[in-house]
RNA sequence: GGAGAGAUGGCUGAGCGGCUGAAAGCGAUCGCCUGCUAAGCGAUUGUACGCCCAAAAAGGUGUACCGGGGGUUCGAAUCCCCCUCUCUCCGCCA
């Protein structure tokens, strides 16, 4: 969330802001909320000081024996005007609170104005497109010849956008797996962790994803748990409500987990193959940084995530999201979209922000100065690095060969038992 | 699932319903002392929000916070209820 203060004093260019993103927040109501608060808060704690001051002098006269019956009659009055009160600003507290955390963040100075993805910059390539001379498949029909991909059985068993993979299919998303785990822990200072698979509606609070978009989250029923769409959630809220040391920053950690989205109203899209899926693995890069780091951070994290293209040699273009296709949370953020021949496009793959103190202040993630002592919110960033069933994706597409094989690049073959090539294998 | 114990500041750990934002110790910071280190002495040592002052910082002042929520009371860390988490024992279990 934002900083009340910081929206008290810039409502103007929050309002701003918040048209840039294409959002409609009632700033109105959000300044009359806060004052209304602030007029409440004062008299409440008027009359808290007061009664605090005479509840003390009861005491005394208590101990001196004397009678205070006329004070208590007074203080009892004052009680229920306190409770009154109290009951009027948590309301108002209420109402503010539900406000603020709906507004999203503020765009970095850097987020060029744009309503879609058609307006996001492309910031640079990377390699250049296969040719073929054959018309490439796209990879459901390529999976499903060789056999690794069944999304008739993963429908069966579960449903829509499910799917499962069988032998080298099973066996290539592993190895995607470790490829991406070793290279960013033992290449790029990254820390290995691995979470719980669900969480509670607090930490979903910290990261953003509740309370406005609990329709794209799976929930269980009868308890607090949702599962979560990203590692994101579970590392992120690693270090909720911690003071770090600043000596400890910034902090590096990678995890992979499955993520599980809802897809609430996405029906119709990408219904074909592993696009969209209501599970996938994803490997998550996520970081803790001081926040004049930040942005340092955020173009080492891309850095990080597109060098797994690279060591695939797979092409890609990475863009600088515009404001209007700026996630919740974001104030930054870089999407790595690989080529898919198959399908003639590109997709993304990895998407790298920058949250600055947005998520911090939900979660009350903060560090400590060396000198000054103060507390400060840390920035947090995370990125993909990368999306797992995508990147099968990738592979397939770009490797596949005219008769229908696939062959694998060359970093993986270690990780594929020395297996260089997917041929059909019913 | 059954029985019990617990949750207090950076940590350890006290805390008869009023003078406790919280003893004591440790740690940390600053100062003194010292040729250096150690020891010793002294001081300081939470967070959030509001208000005052102010360009800002600093400062002043008030309120809240002793796992979370509710209640009793003039007054709650302290009493009562609910919840969460941790630990011990029993049962079950990958």
């Amino acid at each position: 969330m934002l900083d009340i203060k910081f929206v008290r004093e810039n409502i103007d260019l929050v309002r701003k802001k918040m048209d840039e993103r294409g959002q409609n927040i009632n700033l109105d109501k959000f300044a009359e909320l806060d004052r209304q608060k602030r007029c409440t808060l004062q008299e409440v704690e008027i009359l808290r000081s007061e009664r605090n001051k005479v509840s003390r002098e009861i005491g005394k006269r208590k101990q001196n024996k004397e009678d205070s019956s006329d004070l208590i009659a007074k203080m009892v009055e004052v009680s229920g005007r306190i409770k009154q009160l109290d009951e009027t600003l948590k309301e108002t507290e209420s109402n503010l609170q539900d406000l603020i955390m709906i507004i999203p963040n503020i765009p970095h100075k850097s987020v060029v104005y744009g309503t879609g993805e058609e307006d996001n910059p492309v910031v640079r390539t990377w390699g250049k497109k296969p040719e073929f001379d054959f018309e490439p498949a796209p990879h459901w029909d390529i999976g499903e010849t060789l056999n690794i991909l069944d999304f008739g059985r993963g429908a069966k068993i579960a449903g829509a956008r499910f799917t499962l993979y069988r032998g080298a299919g099973a066996r290539l998303e592993r190895a995607l797996i470790n490829f991406m785990l070793d290279l960013h822990t033992s290449e790029h200072g990254y820390t290995e962790v691995l979470t719980p698979f669900m969480a509670n509606s607090q930490s979903m609070t910290g990261t953003g994803q509740l309370p406005k978009f609990e329709e794209d989250l799976f929930k269980i029923t009868g308890t607090d748990y949702y599962l979560i769409p990203t590692a994101e959630v579970p590392v992120t809220n690693i270090h909720y409500g911690e003071i770090l040391d600043e000596k400890d920053l910034p902090l590096y950690y990678v995890a992979c987990s499955p993520c599980f989205r809802a897809e609430a109203g996405s029906y119709g899209k990408d219904t074909r193959g592993l696009i969209r899926q209501h599970q996938f693995n994803k490997v998550e890069m996520v970081k803790f940084s001081r926040p004049e780091a930040s942005y340092d951070e955020l173009e080492k994290l891309t850095l990080d995530a597109e060098e797994v293209l690279k060591r695939l040699n797979i092409h890609y273009r990475t863009v600088n999201l515009c404001t209007g296709d700026l996630g919740f949370s974001a104030a930054k953020t870089y999407d790595i979209e690989a080529w898919l021949p198959g399908q003639g496009t590109y997709r993304e793959i990895s998407s790298c922000s920058n949250f600055e103190d947005f998520q911090a202040r939900r979660a009350g993630i903060r560090f400590r100065r060396e000198e000054s002592s103060k507390v400060e919110f840390v920035h947090t960033l995370n990125g993909s690095g990368l999306a797992i069933g995508r990147t099968v994706v990738a592979i397939l597409e770009n490797y596949q060969q005219k008769d229908g094989s696939v062959i694998l690049p060359e970093a993986l073959i270690p990780y594929m038992n020395g297996v260089d090539r997917i041929v059909q294998n019913k």
